[in-house]
DNA sequence: TCCACCTCGTGACTTAAGTCACTGCACGCC
DNA sequence: GGCGTGCAGTGACTTAAGTCACGAGGTGGA
């Protein structure tokens, strides 16, 4: 991990641009902006480095800039099971921040990441003064309790067929591009990846992509996934059983 | 569902006194919570009945004065998960308050219980206006998601075993009384609520506690359980696997 | 008192999930 | 080129989880 202490010029760089952009700080003035950027710290981190571990004490609040983080816990026989990816301009672990304890579960980068790092108290101090950003703070965490819970109804409730394929749409969503065939996908992950975002083992998310495949709801070529029958996909997601 | 519009005298009503002793309010001083308790409706509900159910839009925060309610998840097929179970002085719904969504689940009551409402406008106006209070909503909320957090790294890593062994210490550390022969639980919970509450159905609920039995880890006789073996219990809990 | 209803226990079975072991492939590197 | 390493696919198997069906107690009304 690298750590940049002061930025060179306040005016432009990358710290006031990352803040000045993140939704949690919107109620915030230009001036109180430039303020926080001289108490914030640049860390920069390598594809896997851990940004911290379960259970350690919370130091502060960290915004991802520029890459992407994964929050995950893992399990002592090794699985890991994945509570989110965030990118450019998410808050990490807000909460730890105001009660107190250590980070409820770890966090690595999943690629070449930049992440702001705001202290403990400084953070504080910025909610206290300005409500605003307290209330907004809320308003994220609300969406991320939202996660949690449906995570949750996926696992007790699913099979593993059923989230690997609410996995593929989300993802066919967000980073998919159309073609007369239907939805193209670019798996960036692993299936190993692929897995512990699913809650489940590798060779699951193989033999289901396998049998989604033979069933000419989706076509894989190497990394690439077609989104052949969207609709009957979809269908099976809202079935009962 | 019943509502009691306006306290006869604000002095030392119920609405008055649950307030004063929220922790979610303790910044605020004794006139603030007067100014809150002419703003509080009390509603009373009968056991089972629901305080609100999962996608409704969220109208305010619930303070639980007396008795207790059960956040839950249901599936179209009829399956339950249990997310909290909230006695006196829990805040439900603080979150859906401020992210503007509609309630993430649907809450309803254990036993008779009273629950005091505050409208959304005026929960957030003391927000706004002590923002200590907003901290404390967000250190509230931080145990909350801990509490997510574990139920997700329960159900994807542990067996029905485990959730049952680590429910039943649980409960036994918290309502349980010593004996010679162990901890004592009187049951309060139907094996189908446990069930709901650990991610499972009945029967699985049923033959594990009858094998716990078979190992004499435990004693179940009726709704009275003896905890026999507490260091074996736990000793399964941090084995891995 | 008897019936309706709820909770529990359990046997027998089905199926999803996970484990183990091995193969093949692609990529990068010396 | 050859080799190590990591990822993917798959067969064979084990085991946990869940389903279905049924019977036994217990409680509380009518």
């Amino acid at each position: 991990m690298l750590v940049k202490l002061l930025p060179v010029e306040s005016g432009d760089t990358l710290i006031y641009r990352v803040l000045k952009a993140a939704p949690i700080f919107a109620a915030l003035s230009d001036a109180e902006i430039e303020y926080l950027t001289a108490r914030t710290e640049v860390r920069t981190y390598s594809p896997a480095e851990m940004l911290f571990s379960e259970g350690e004490p919370c130091t502060g609040l960290h915004l991802v800039a520029t890459g992407r983080v994964r929050i995950f816990k893992s399990s002592p026989n090794g699985r890991e099971q994945v509570l989110a990816v965030e990118g450019p301009g998410a808050s990490v672990a807000e909460l730890p921040v105001f009660d107190g304890g250590g980070y409820p579960a770890s966090v690595s980068a999943v690629e070449e990441t930049k992440v702001l790092f705001i202290s403990r108290q400084d953070f504080r101090d910025v909610c206290l003064e300005h409500p605003e950003v307290a209330l907004k703070v809320l308003q994220v965490v609300g969406g991320r309790l939202r996660r949690l819970v449906g995570i949750i109804e996926e696992l007790s409730f699913t099979t593993v067929r059923h989230r690997l394929i609410s996995w593929l749409l989300r993802e066919a969503r967000s980073v998919g591009r159309e073609s007369e065939e239907g939805l193209v996908l670019t798996l960036a992950a692993s299936h190993q990846e692929i897995a512990s975002q699913i809650g489940t083992v590798r060779e699951l998310v193989s033999r289901n992509m396998a049998r989604l495949q033979a069933q000419s709801l989706i076509r894989a070529r190497g990394s690439e996934i077609t989104i052949l029958d969207q609709a009957g996909l979809e269908a099976e997601l809202s079935s009962v059983v």
